[in-house]
DNA sequence: ATAAAAGTGTGCAATTTTGAACATACAGAT
DNA sequence: ATCTGTATGTTCAAAATTGCACACTTTTAT
């Protein structure tokens, strides 16, 4: 994921803080659990969609863990462009930078759905790492996969054509991987977002969309979501 | 770290097996001490200059650790164009993708430099994080900057110019962030890398690198190395 | 030493991408 | 219904990048 294009303005939404963890299904991975027994040093908290968790620039002093919604990672470059980084799915990890050491945030993190999220500070989660073989171990599941995510990202912003990584969006997006043919509807995303994503400008989004919707890859005439034809798009990427 | 150009051959040199630790001078972190007390599923390797160590493609089944050297982890598009995605330093890992299940290599490994590294099983790594704290916790650490490295990457990726993506290159090439304004000679790398790295064509970095030089930022005049004005080339990087 | 291979400095036409402008479309608010 | 702010479809010239080509220069191999 990466993008580019001009800052502009949020609204701004209530947050809910909670202090206390509720037991949700684990979905993905039993952190739920492991986080649960942790008395001091986390907070619970719920973001309205749109709303900044923390901003490109501040000290960081936490790691946040994001059990429901999605959450965008974008950074903004002196010039003002604004390239977001990674889109993350509940059961992820965001915030980490501070383990190592980071002083600052790299990015700003904004829920782009309302979600639920566990703050753990710093220093908290520094000893859970160092006390307890269960999380340490777990968490190194974690970032594997997250670099091979960052991997890919690289590699296909170093290949390929803005066509083309507007198409791998747009597949990742819709859950590719899962089932091949199979035609999925998207909540619906500005172009100007798809822009940031892939790393170029919007102009050059509608004329690629439009591009897609002409050969029915794409689909999004006025109504609700936006509906990928993966099996169709998928041809996109390998020329 | 990233790049695009046309493949080459690589030339093969002589590898020799060695099977037995050695105490060397632990320099980033007492990972070989730790490694040193494996027993078994562990083989210790030194690999000549341009000798690859494992292939774009291959089953993924071992981890590898770098003792002394640089190794470079580069990707091949279906077009056959070639990117750089890192250069490694002693004392990290690659290869690690296995252990969060990929099958297959997503990248070649090939020695930059005379090398010297340890093969651990994937199988072993994995007990090795399950059972013990220690190495868990320091890997974390490792995942962490590896990290770091690639979003940092990513975002160059999407925001800079070639010009100033090269830039970047020469000055991480040359240690920057140590003593600023201090000029520093690399072992010198061809252009061709150079676009690799960068993820542009050779005649671009000839065309860029030219202009450096007429500036004062580089110089490589006909003997050795590359010298590079670090004080003198991050002004290119903020405009 | 000589030949062959690899690395460099340029130039250029064909493409791709950017950036900015404008004219709608659309949805929510009054 | 009308106003209004945001999302989209389109166009276009300017700028950046790619892909080749070709003449040299340096290295390497024989």
């Amino acid at each position: 994921m990466a993008i580019i294009s001009k800052t502009k303005k949020s609204r701004s939404v209530d947050t809910k803080v909670v202090t206390a963890s509720k037991n949700q299904k684990s979905q993905p991975v039993d952190w739920d659990a492991l986080l649960a027994g942790l008395d001091g040093g986390k907070t619970i908290i719920e973001y309205g969609a749109n709303r900044t968790v923390f901003s490109q620039g501040q000290p960081a002093d936490a790691v946040f863990y994001l059990r429901h919604g999605k959450v965008k990672l974008s950074v903004t470059s002196e010039q003002g462009k604004e390239a977001i980084v990674a889109i993350l799915n509940h059961g992820e990890f965001f915030g980490e930078g501070c383990l190592a050491g980071q002083p600052l945030r790299m990015a700003t993190a904004s829920a782009l759905t309302d979600c639920t999220l566990a703050r753990i500070e710093k220093a908290r989660m520094a000893s859970m790492l160092h006390d307890q073989h269960e999380i340490s171990e777990l968490f190194v599941t974690h970032l594997l996969s997250r670099n091979i995510r960052f991997e890919g990202d690289l590699v296909d912003q170093l290949f390929n054509s803005s066509e083309k990584r507007l198409a791998r969006i747009l597949l990742l997006l819709s859950h590719f991987g899962k089932e091949s043919h199979a035609e999925t509807v998207l909540p619906r995303v500005s172009q100007e977002n798809l822009a940031q994503m892939v790393g170029t400008t919007r102009s050059r989004v509608s004329h690629f969309m439009n591009k897609f919707k002409k050969h029915g890859f794409v689909d999004y005439t006025g109504n609700g979501g936006l509906t990928v034809n993966s099996g169709l798009l998928s041809v996109v990427l390998h020329d």
